[in-house]
DNA sequence: CGTAGGTTTGACTGATCTCAAGTTTGGTGG
DNA sequence: CCACCAAACTTGAGATCAGTCAAACCTACG
């Protein structure tokens, strides 16, 4: 196995090369970035709310996510994130963080410091460019979920979520939208999609004997993805993946 | 009165030399960008999901709002927009708009090119930083919206919706946030926070018994701003105002 | 093989929605 | 200036989706 930074930073530069056209001198200005590794067990919190934050996040393995918590406890998870995401992009320029980052699964990260990427936007505007996008597709992706929970029954809500989760993993190169094992409990999807873990469990049952998916605990396969992408009211247009 | 746009650019700059450090320079380059003036009437629609757009608007008098439609037909408001607000900055790096944009109140337009606006990120990087900080904010409030749709109750999410409109107005000077005229009705409060107009009648009668406001149809008078912001669960750190 | 975390199921509760009707208000044309 | 109209607001009664509480069951891991 090759050494695990060239890898991510590999799956790194993939995936700003779909955001903006960067050049052989953008690919070799990313490959040396300075940065630091580390590794993290399953449910570890990586910047908790109100942390001053001054490196950025690179997920090289595994999966995350980001959440907020109201003053009556409830914990609301905002974003799933997997290999080769950025988290918390928006520390270049808010030293503060609003949220807390935890992992779902062990993880491997590797951790930029802040100057050193904003020196890299100074210098390589293609860079920039693509990093500003990811910020803004991450918005849109916001949005998106204020809609899911604010308009959508429980049901559609938990499928959209799947469907996102699906058509994201496939876009990084994870595996098929089909079938997958999902790295979340019932629990994080409740948080999710705010409802709470027994409606969750209830209506992933449902969708079973429906036929529109197949599960076992975590793993799911998607049966019928027309009906699926249906029920979710899933619009892929959001990602932002092409154009 | 000074000519509209003289107006309207000097609040955008006093906006953007909030979020980064701009020079003579810069705002120089701002007040020289080229742009289209229009005005809009209250509910007319300025974009709308799937179109594609070239230029970015700045809100220079009114309100205006952004909104997705699920399938069902449901409409959630994603955001709320006051004067100097720069609607639909994403557009700068997405083409295709992944929601609808549409005016609350009659209103006054500048429609700036988005090359000009690309342009202007290229040469002066201290506004890209302060356009850049603005979009990371824009994020910030939705997730605080996800967190408001999902895990709060009925009356805490239509407080948090009224805070946060009382404190951008009052920073973008139009006002002080314990008085107010909401330019929105029930139903766009309802279509804002996940509940239904009845329902927000019903909460806003309550808030008004319980002595938290004191409400006259649109006029608000928010009594004890303390119960209020308990009530709500706000904490103004999400809205990235200082640092 | 004991245990903790995760999943599943059941019975009951309740916050919010739906439907429906009545009231108020602001704007418009006569 | 007034009368009218449509939109917005208010109120009531009943329905429902999702929540709560509680217990049982798995199963991976130490």
């Amino acid at each position: 196995m090759a050494p695990p930074h060239e890898d991510a930073f590999a799956a790194l530069i993939r995936k700003l090369d779909r955001l903006a056209a960067l050049d052989d001198a953008d690919h070799r200005a990313i490959a040396a970035l300075p940065f630091r590794l580390s590794t993290a067990r399953a449910g570890a919190h990586l910047v908790r709310e109100r942390d001053v934050v001054s490196e950025c996040c690179l997920l090289m393995s595994g999966y995350a996510f980001r959440y907020k918590v109201a003053a009556n406890g409830n914990r609301q998870i905002v974003s799933f994130h997997l290999a080769s995401d950025i988290l918390d992009l928006q520390h270049l320029m808010l030293t503060r963080a609003d949220h807390g980052l935890q992992t779902l699964t062990d993880a491997r990260l590797a951790w930029i410091p802040v100057p050193a990427l904003q020196a890299l936007c100074r210098e390589r505007p293609a860079i920039a460019d693509a990093l500003w996008r990811d910020t803004l597709i991450d918005a849109s992706i916001f949005r998106e979920w204020v809609l899911n929970v604010g308009q959508r029954d429980a049901k559609s809500r938990i499928a959209h979520m799947l469907c996102e989760f699906a058509v994201r993993r496939e876009a990084a190169g994870l595996g098929s939208p089909e079938r997958f094992e999902l790295p979340m409990t019932q629990e994080h999807i409740a948080d999710a999609t705010g409802l709470t873990a027994v409606h969750v469990n209830r209506m992933l049952m449902a969708m079973n004997q429906e036929g529109i998916i197949e599960r076992n605990k975590r793993d799911v396969r998607i049966r019928d993805w027309e009906r699926m992408r249906r029920l979710a009211d899933f619009d892929i247009d959001y990602l932002h993946m092409a154009a």
